[in-house]
DNA sequence: TAACAAAACGCAACAATGTTACAAAAACGA
DNA sequence: TCGTTTTTGTAACATTGTTGCGTTTTGTTA
């Protein structure tokens, strides 16, 4: 685990230790406050933020849409690779029931045919509804 | 445009008329604080706030995905239906740069594998980049 | 047109989310 | 161990969104 912090070039810390840790245990998207809840109060909520932020700048996790409401985030598809530069180009889907939210890491986003002139450099698609322990 | 309200079961005042006048002139998705500026300070936040979700409950406005940070608010495809039930189920392209979000209304959302069990209800899919206007 | 009930509004208060500035503490390479 | 850079904690602030409540407005009916 503390390889992989030195893998993306992050300083080992108490916090990010247990940070990373809350997203390797969980496998699922995790919003501020839900990692919040995990690591305890006694981390500042600031630094929770900014290590957050280090982990997507780093390669380590990307943002998912939560609800257009606010941001989740989960660990890369490839964590273990030196390269930041994959894409985590695949859909997520949020259950309405549990609130979950994971990556659907086999679903790639589809080309869209957008107008003349457009440029895209990223998309975010989010399907809602129920998962399968939610249905029904 | 009084129509418009009455057609939806919308009771007809000031405020919902100038605000249904934004979203009918500027022809883009708006924001809360968007809307709000170009309506003024006079108007309560809270009411644009009941405004704007009265106005998506009723089928008049579909919420867009901003950014992961925020909500915007778009007209509805068929405002002129009286049936509310129609899906939407479009794409949105939202420019970096001059921060518009349009609708892209002849890209509707392709299906996307989900795993056995789970139940789509709805998808929303957010397109950034540059708009014409603004590459290069 | 007057009266009434339902809906919408304004205001206050609150909660959640997110950002910035700055000084103290910790990490890391030399 | 020393010195530099990064990270952290704290405070302060901004934005976004929600709830409760009393007042005003709207649409309907007598
Ligand atoms: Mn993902
Ligand atoms: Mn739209
Ligand atoms: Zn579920
Ligand atoms: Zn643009």
């Amino acid at each position: 685990m503390e390889a992989l912090l030195k893998k993306h070039n992050l300083r080992k810390t108490s916090g990010r230790l247990s940070v990373l840790q809350c997203f390797l245990e969980c496998g699922k998207a995790l919003s501020h406050g839900e990692v919040q809840e995990l690591v305890g109060q006694k981390m500042d909520r600031v630094t929770l933020y900014r290590i957050l932020q280090s982990f997507e700048e780093n390669g380590l996790l990307h943002k998912v849409p939560d609800d257009q409401v606010s941001v989740k985030y989960a660990l890369c598809d490839h964590v273990h690779d030196l390269d930041h530069a994959h894409s985590d180009n695949h859909a997520h889907f949020k259950c309405n029931s549990c609130g979950d939210t994971v990556c659907l890491e086999e679903s790639s986003i589809p080309e869209i045919n957008i107008p003349r002139g457009f440029q895209v450099n990223q998309s975010f698609l989010l399907l809602e509804g129920l998962c399968n322990e939610c249905v029904d």
